[in-house]
DNA sequence: ATCAATTGTGCTGTTTTTTGCAATATATTA
DNA sequence: TAATATATTGCAAAAAACAGCACAATTGAT
């Protein structure tokens, strides 16, 4: 077998699966390995894959340098945020929860849109300041360092005390089955208490999120009125959330 | 699978949920703790994400507090929030007011320092949340859009809940015939309240207030026990202040 | 066609990297 | 404070990379 051949080969079981391992490719080719690892090393001199220890990586799947450092899947998170916001209604009442999709909802918001709005986050307090027409009030508490929003016993009795047409939320893990949870148990005390506020509650979730769970549950999923990803709401992925009175957006 | 593999995934995961425990994501990616370990080390190190005792946290939710350099007269407040931290001592509990001045202050307080913050002020707060020993409590409210902190008749009755010992303030103007002064009685009510929970009131103020005032008062100069200003306290221009049991610093 | 030079390939021994384990130190939590 | 969880360190085994070498295949010039 011919060199140009073999790499040729090499390239496209790179392209294929992303990934290859020295060892598989020597063993299906039949030839050493170390003729892998020198066809291996030109290539990754052509720039053609990147090759890593014990193995060879497409250049495609290695994250080339942090593209966006700030917010993971931000397409996607702002086409929720759009969708959320078609929600509101001039004179509306609601809770915008922490999280980077719910700052994203907040960021979205209509300059002209005239509403009150609770948060107990602080990047979506100091995102809501910028909006001429939203009153804001932020719901105090111990600060959780890792999510920046209100937690504690204090927080969960003064959301007892408010009722808001729409509380939109966040959550680390969704499952159909097993409802909303999260990793953090404070974390968890505060959304159930924000359900609670919210006369609806609309769940912001990316679709990467679906199908997975952790420790804590928040709630079942009955207990979401409206549930809002990034796909089309006609998705397959969707499908365990049908017919559960989930209103899919 | 190949380390890439394994920290791409583990980005991954942190990216999703913002946080992760080493031992789960050992767990499922089937290695041991101590590689999950080694290589959410790397990935700190490359910025990817920041490790924490037990796991790792998106950067998305680490905000980086940058340093202000549009900060009016920002030699002057730092001297004066260097002044002020001498202050604080382990297991301090403290109120930090709103104003460039006190967000100087809690930039300044030292990561080793074991302390209660309360506050009102979500730059204050967010810059609190960098500090690693340091709980951070916010008084919730009705957020003023220009001033950046709670307001309003439930801040002014939760502050009278507690009590601190440093209430560390700043003041619109300070007059030491008129006390201090505000431009909005809004702030000023905030403003009394926090006063009236501190054992102990410092005002942080930049010479260039003193001898102005405005429309209404907050409290008079006797009110206050300390006072820090970025000159020297032997100098002439704090001579109205002196002999008024108020702690020049 | 012959011979020397070049290139490609596999092999060997050595070095480096990776990984898991154990012992100890440190941090966290009750 | 004690008890538990997590970090750190050093170490050893395994895997992989590397360097050098031998040898075959190919090339190119005579």
């Amino acid at each position: 077998m011919l060199k140009e051949e073999r790499q040729k080969t090499i390239l496209t079981e790179v392209e294929l699966h992303n990934r290859i391992l020295l060892t598989d490719i020597a063993d299906s080719l039949e030839v050493s390995v170390d003729t892998v690892r020198r066809d291996v090393k030109e290539l990754d001199a052509d720039k053609k894959l990147r090759k890593v220890h014990g193995g060879a990586i497409s250049l495609g799947y290695t994250s080339q340098t942090t593209p966006n450092p700030n917010t993971y899947a931000l397409r996607e998170k702002t086409t929720i945020a759009e969708k959320a916001v078609s929600l509101l209604k001039e004179g509306s009442v609601i809770f915008i929860d922490g999280g980077t999709t719910c700052l994203e909802l907040a960021r979205l918001i209509p300059p002209h849109l005239k509403m009150s709005c609770f948060t107990l986050s602080l990047p979506v307090a100091l995102e809501l300041i910028s909006k001429p027409n939203v009153e804001s009030i932020f719901i105090g508490g111990r600060i959780s360092r890792e999510a920046q929003i209100s937690t504690g016993a204090r927080t969960v009795h003064d959301l007892s005390e408010i009722k808001v047409d729409y509380g939109f939320i966040g959550t680390g893990y969704v499952d159909a089955l097993h409802g909303l949870t999260e990793f953090d148990w404070d974390i968890v005390q505060v959304k159930k208490a924000v359900i609670n506020a919210s006369k609806k509650s609309v769940l912001l979730c990316i679709s990467e999120k679906l199908n997975s769970q952790h420790r804590y549950k928040t709630c079942d999923i009955n207990a979401i009125n409206t549930m809002i990803t990034e796909l089309d709401p006609a998705n397959n992925l969707l499908n365990p959330f049908r017919n559960r009175d989930i209103h899919l957006l």
